[in-house]
DNA sequence: GTCTATACGGAGATAGAC
DNA sequence: GTCTATCTCCGTATAGAC
């Protein structure tokens, strides 16, 4: 196939000015291609039975340039993946600070878990995440990894607003962190242990917002504080 | 190496009577020996880099003889991981049916649920587990499978104990399925989430206690009845 | 920087003797 | 049923021209 970027070096633009290509842009047009390709290849095969011929073939550049550019399928695994991770978790990253001030504490957890269950539930998310589990054996960073990106970006501005609720005296979770804990996996982890071993499992969204609704019910009969 | 079980065909017993082996035993035990050799090699390679060369090696057969047991390396793969699923979790059978009749709630499901993140954060569960996860896509027979076989021997029957209690009164769970989930999901499933992402962690018994305790802690909150 | 062509090993699977 | 020896292919990685 091939279906890569093909470069025209004998483009010209609207005015009939011929394009001469940068060549460090058409080297950085490759790598994109290539991750990107590899990406598919990984997600689709894992790491072991996933061939660097058909990441070449994916990508349109030859294996030579691959290895120029990362020096082992190892590497390359290791780029791509851990390139991946922190765009996969910057899409949930906003709603976070408004908790603290919300006026409708339940309402704003609701959001926050459902928004958090929407997306850590996605087909290409759950694959990725299955990737990282099954080689962590080989790949132990990717775990660690996961784990910080997850918890920067998730879990930490969540301790930190339950700390300011239980020093208001709106909360009473002497141990955010295991509160936290315990609300994500009350919430997104039921649905998502469903998925995880279940990958085609259907989850209507009503489903999905009685469990999500039911766990925010149980994290605040224990922990908000009734007048 | 080929430490395997070789045969003596000269064998004698303690009154010198030669013992002449069965060859359905001979057999037997062979598939045992690839078997066994098998799990090791797919637990710490995964199954695509993991080597016929090197499960013929450690059972101490030849690999034709693994070919005519098994037929090829997926169906190999299946029967070992599909015949080791059950009997991972026929560990933690016991203790279930005495819990609709306890007198103490609380210490019954602390115990369960104790004795249940015991034996799930094993480290060679927690890699039969990782194996599985990250196999999904090419064996999802597997991943239904261990669904059905961790439901059969540890939801189902708290299932059923938790609608006997709240047909008595004691519970107040109208959905016994999903408070089943919460439960496990607020006490196993906070370390078990952990160690998936970081197989080393050291988890004091102090700290597992602490955080079993209040997971259930939160569950009695919501599902309790308090007179 | 990028390509084509190739080196070299190990993979899964089988033929045929016993 | 089990073995030894072998077939065939595809894997990662690189040499050398441009």
């Amino acid at each position: 196939m091939g279906a890569g970027a093909e470069i025209q070096d004998d483009a010209t633009d609207e005015y009939g000015i011929p394009i001469i290509p940068d060549p460090a842009d058409a080297a950085s047009r490759k790598r994109r291609a290539i991750i990107d390709a590899a990406l598919a290849e990984f997600l689709a095969e894992g790491y072991s039975a996933a061939s660097m011929d058909a990441i070449t073939r994916g990508s349109g550049v030859s294996k030579a340039t691959i290895y120029k550019h990362f020096g082992s399928k190892e590497r390359l695994f290791l780029a791509v993946i851990g390139g991946v991770l922190p765009k996969t978790y910057a899409d949930l990253e906003p709603s976070d600070s408004t908790l603290a001030d919300a006026p409708d504490l339940r309402a704003a957890l609701l959001r926050l878990t459902t928004d958090r269950a929407r997306i850590l539930l996605r087909p290409d998310i759950m694959s990725l995440r299955r990737l990282v589990i099954g080689e962590m054996d080989r790949f132990p960073q990717l775990g660690q990894l996961w784990y910080r990106v997850s918890y920067d970006m998730n879990n930490g501005p969540l301790v930190e607003a339950f700390t300011e609720l239980h020093a208001r005296g709106t909360l009473d979770a002497p141990d955010p962190v295991l509160a936290v804990q315990q609300l994500v996996a009350a919430t997104v982890g039921v649905p998502q242990l469903v998925r995880t071993f279940s990958p085609d499992a259907e989850i209507s969204d009503e489903e999905l917002t009685r469990v999500i609704g039911s766990g925010v019910d149980l994290f605040l009969a224990r922990y908000a504080v009734r007048p």
